[in-house]
DNA sequence: ATTAGGATTGACACCGGTGACATTTTCGAA
DNA sequence: TTCGAAAATGTCACCGGTGTCAATCCTAAT
């Protein structure tokens, strides 16, 4: 049986931004308007909206025209209750630079746009005993359609577990392969560290040192491992000594710094696990009294803005991480389409080389 | 008529951990369960979630029980669905400072904590002609409880105009106050240029300048006039050449101030509008070869971390952005309670003096 | 011309709440 | 004890979509 709606009962609805005479924008169109004016019933119409493949092409041409007539758009919290999956997409962060969660909210957002997701803040802290918890919570109650996990919530195999059992789907973005597996971003961090090493030792340093990171996050590792790598290549090694802990936070950086300086003999270049640190041995090294580039080489990590804007401006390894914030979107996003054919996306590190490295012995 | 479920059903609802075998937290209770298991109606329920003061209180402490024992939250979705109204708290920002956002959302952030809200970022770009159109758009399709509009969107009056219209609540954000009446947290930026002017002048410069925002900022004109309040009250003022544009870029510092450097009488301080621009103005006077502050002094505004990470470290005008953020989240909830006794919070400077200024002729 | 089976489309309940209004209680005043 | 208004609670439709499954429409094969 066809759906017979009679004129009047058309009319009215055809112009909402007529009615109510006032109103303009007023009122937005309903998948039931739309379902009216096409003689068509809503099921189909959201058949059309979801794209599903069985509507016939000159019905799916006329309930487009009249989506279009109407400049109707569904209803996300109406989709979302009916599906039980809410159109958000969640940020779980507890990443201490702000630099970097900037960024990779901004790629996320470069790929959310033009779409129905909109992404919502989650930060944790992965020290409280409810931490996962409370995630399990919030995606029980919000039901996000996905989670994008950075570093380092991306390595909590516990949460992952936990995400596992539950109705999310999330993509983690991290510098290695890990236990469960998962779509991932992921980051050659190890090369940016070779990269490091192998700009220093080929500027001629002999005596390098390194501040890296806590010790439970992976990117730690990796960076280390791929400076020692690239240390080795050139003959050098890494003395224990030359290696302290910064906690990748600004204090730390200088403490570490310091502590470096403070040695018999004291190094001529230092590897800073991430910017902040640099910055922080900056502060260190000057306050020793020495003297950038000229005394001391100095390199970084991120390429945070801040990498710029120092005095002189600092020598570091760049990740794309806005380009990785939406590419981590995008793969989440793929599930939407049910095309799921890529499961990693891998972005290398590149080292950007400013004012802060010189030869050793330099005037 | 009483509700008189019989124990049948009851029962299985009682117990929806258990449900199932396997799973533990599937199957969230709804309001039916809490509804039946409290022997009253779905709508009782809903009195006591939303706090309707016209619920006996023993029926509110039988219903708040059952709520307890089956750990029932109600669904956003449904609630947003049924009130047109959804529970996500919109920030809407351009401002170019990643520093200024990340506070802003930590307080909002701070100020959501533990209650049904979420944060979802909104950025914008006002030089797009569908500026507005994209935001009303927003608006309409998600339905958000509220806004909040740190500077300068706070300062786009058509915007505000556009908002009022809709049907969106929303908090600003700025230094002034704003044609358009709305709940607002109101910074006075005037005092915070007036410490710097106040600050310099105490020290002894005489041949002060002073970086500048853009224009469109009702900011820069706050801070300006200040400046130039304090200067006055020390029987200086600020000569026309010696106040130049930054755009509060970190580029336009360095620029501006090379242009300062470059008169013929080049300045013994430099005040500049933001942090950023101070930022710049440290390379270009490095490049210039003077020292700070021995040869110049120079004081920033904002306090954004980086103050504290430049060599020497940057004495600045610090606004408390992290609770700006809280506040202007706080004033918007208070719709939610019925509550709305505040209309408007100010907040005001503070001046931290640290390494980049100093007396005139210092060695 | 018929007919089977896939392609389309529709009917209807339901997702989990809230709004408007009706009905039942409750309790102080008469 | 009785009555009426206020207090408390319930009924029922609806918010705007989607899932399930049944019904109808086509098309090629018989």
């Amino acid at each position: 049986m066809k759906y017979e709606a009679d004129p009047e009962d058309v009319e009215p609805i055809s112009a909402p931004q007529a009615a109510g005479g006032e109103a303009v924008l007023r009122g937005k169109a309903t998948i039931n308007d739309v379902a009216r004016l096409a003689k068509v019933s809503k099921k189909t119409v959201s058949r059309v909206i979801n794209e599903s493949p069985f509507v016939k092409q000159k019905t799916r041409d006329t309930i487009k025209a009249v989506i279009a007539e109407l400049g109707f758009t569904p209803d996300p919290q109406a989709r979302a209750l009916a599906r039980r999956k809410s159109f958000l997409v969640g940020l779980v962060y507890d990443n201490p630079s702000p630099q970097y969660v900037v960024n990779i909210q901004r790629g996320i957002l470069d790929a959310l746009e033009g779409t129905d997701f909109q992404l919502v803040l989650h930060p944790c802290d992965r020290s409280k005993l409810d931490h996962v918890a409370r995630i399990q919570s919030f995606i029980q109650q919000h039901k996000p359609f996905g989670l994008i996990l950075p570093p380092s919530v991306s390595e909590d195999e516990p949460l992952a577990l936990a995400l596992n059992e539950a109705d999310v789907d999330y993509v983690r973005i991290a510098s290695v392969e890990l236990d469960t597996p998962s779509r991932m971003i992921r980051t050659l961090d190890g090369d940016g560290g070779a990269a490091a090493g192998r700009h220093l030792a080929d500027l001629g340093h002999r005596n390098i040192a390194h501040i890296h990171g806590p010790l439970s996050f992976r990117s730690t590792h990796e960076r280390r491992a791929g400076f020692e790598r690239a240390l080795a290549e050139a003959g050098l090694v890494l003395r224990p000594e030359m290696a302290v802990e910064g906690g990748y936070t600004f204090e730390g950086g200088v403490v570490a710094a310091e502590l470096l300086l403070a040695q018999p003999n004291p190094p001529q270049a230092i590897f800073a696990g991430n910017d902040e640190m640099a910055t922080g041995a900056y502060v260190a090294v000057r306050r020793a009294g020495f003297r950038i580039p000229e005394d001391i080489s100095i390199v970084g990590f991120d390429d945070t803005p801040i990498a710029g804007r120092l005095w002189p401006a600092l020598t570091t390894v760049r990740l794309p991480i806005r380009e990785m914030g939406s590419a981590a979107a995008t793969l989440l996003l793929q599930t939407a389409d049910g095309v799921t054919t890529k499961k990693l996306i891998t972005f290398s590190p590149e080292i950007i080389v400013r004012g802060s490295t010189a030869a050793p012995g330099t005037p």
